[in-house]
DNA sequence: GCTGAAACAAGTAGTGT
DNA sequence: ACACTACTTGTTTCAGC
């Protein structure tokens, strides 16, 4: 299986570290690799200006914040016309944080992050069913994830 | 709905700017919140003493570095003393980059990135299928992706 | 629990090979 | 395409309020 190859072995190396640590400084990646500090700065930008790496984030744990249970919603929806709608109104509902578009039928699978149980029902019942073009859901909670890492860089 | 409360609301600003851009400096932190740069400082170590912010990454995105599939995955597996073993061997598999339990049955789903759907089955069939106590599986494609953000640091 | 200044480390940009 | 240097900016620590 082949990969983009836009990126040569170098820019794959930072790719890897920056994974690791967005925040590494770029003077000790530059020693990692035996590059000047310049170089460094240069395969960044570049890999900015690609557009693979936009901007670093921390990844918060969810438990620690207080969300006690996640799911996955599965969305039936009437029509493909409300679709596009749908996603604009999903995504007004800070506790939705992600969306995505499934084969099959007219369907999309949101992932919910609630405090508790009852505030998982509040969500779908109060917010995502009212939606138009919404005609029901399927939810499955997960309750224990075991692994959670980014896309591999290469096989 | 109320959330964990060990953070005050300084803290929710930073955990917040940080969300947005876990490489901002830390003076400018500072500048936006009208405080001083070491309070910045201290109040970053507290939230990762914490535990709630570990390491900034940046999010890849998939399609640039070439995968144009995604997919979610069912796992039924045979008997739930398996469990941990299937997820021990599922870790090892790069193209899964996320794996959580789910209520109902013994069950597991990941998630799998694949740069198409020949790769996608060849991921299934030759790592997945044969991790003992995989009775069988199930998979959705997914085939765009709407919006992925992090957890509401509040509500 | 917070600030301010000073020492130190890192990021940036220009120039030359 | 890369490295070197000089310059700017951010980080960290610590005394003091």
């Amino acid at each position: 299986m082949k990969l983009n190859n836009q990126f040569d072995s170098l820019d794959k190396e930072i790719l890897k570290k920056l994974n690791v640590d967005a925040r590494i400084p770029f003077t000790q990646l530059a020693k990692d690799l035996g590059i000047s500090n310049s170089l460094v700065h240069q395969r960044i930008n570049k890999l900015k200006q690609s557009g693979v790496i936009n901007r670093p984030t921390y990844m918060l744990d969810p438990k620690i914040l207080g969300y006690e249970t996640a799911a996955y919603t599965s969305i039936a929806v009437t029509n493909a016309k409300f679709i596009h709608d749908i996603i604009t109104e999903l995504e007004k509902i800070p506790e939705v944080v992600e969306c995505f578009n499934i084969t099959g039928k007219y369907a999309l699978v949101i992932k919910i992050f609630a405090i508790n149980n009852s505030h998982l029902r509040e969500v779908l019942y109060e917010k995502v069913h009212p939606i138009r073009g919404v005609e029901g859901t399927d939810t499955i909670i997960t309750f224990e994830t075991a692994f959670h890492r980014s896309v591999p860089i290469e096989i």
